[in-house]
DNA sequence: CTTGGTACTTACCTAAAGGTGCATACTTGT
DNA sequence: ACAAGTATGCACCTTTAGGTAAGTACCAAG
């Protein structure tokens, strides 16, 4: 019964025994606040910073040049550094971005079509918290 | 803090003007760090609280519980409450939740397709990140 | 009669994600 | 001369999501 204790130290096995299939790996990837908004806003084509800072709205420099990097890193997308004078600098999708982005699609569909439903939603959600919490 | 820019009408328009799509909505509700997990397993049919909790692996009882509250009160899923007295739950998929789950499944879909990529890739990152930072 | 399994709850704590504000180096517009 | 826009870097601070460890009520098995 002992189950010998196997020592779960973080074996990258990324693919959990069994279940987790591919969602784990793509999760790593956008997890992060403005990521997956990024990446999708992203297949527009080639994006300045600034235009990207605009359209991601509320996100704080840091964090969008942060997220830029790991993106970068995780090879979804990549920076283009015109070192003109006042700089100019735009982003794209790699075409591993690509697909993940387009894998992001039927969320977004989702999110549209459900708009009214979700509406309604975070209505309610509110009260059915604070019944919950009193 | 106030961002008193937009004086608009106060209803929170949740599709932000122009770019954000219904991404939002949807990253709103599966925002938390099990909840794609869990809505992507419920595929599978009607599964209790503890066949879930064996199968996203290294969750916490507590975060289990509240991340299914939460799923619960946006309206993802239902909780079976069978009354007995060993008790016995199970959690199931609303239709709602259900199209959620489904358009998940891209994502699940590209992690696995690119799993090799990603193990490459999150190897690179730790070098990569160090060198930036040295 | 102690252990284990069921499905939770609660109090407490920590790591990390994200936000704020300032600085840079250069150019164009007023 | 000075503000503004360009794309960042950095120090600092707050929030909070998530984790830990304990407890609950009940039953079955050893």
């Amino acid at each position: 019964m002992s189950q010998a204790h196997q020592a779960n130290t973080a074996a990258p096995t990324l693919v959990a025994p069994g279940f987790t299939c591919g969602l784990d790996a793509t999760l790593k990837i956008i997890s992060g606040k403005w990521k997956p908004l990024i990446l999708y806003f992203l297949l527009r084509g080639p994006t300045r910073y600034g235009e990207l800072k605009r359209a991601v709205r509320d996100v704080s420099d840091k964090v969008l040049i942060q997220q830029l990097k790991e993106l970068e890193a995780d090879g979804v997308l990549r920076r283009n550094d015109y070192k003109e004078v006042p700089p100019r600098v735009d982003y794209t999708l790699t075409q591993l971005g690509q697909s993940l982005a387009q894998a992001l699609e039927p969320l977004c569909t989702w999110g549209t079509e459900n708009m009214a439903e979700m509406q309604k939603i975070f209505a309610e959600r509110d009260s059915w918290l604070r019944e919950k919490q009193a």
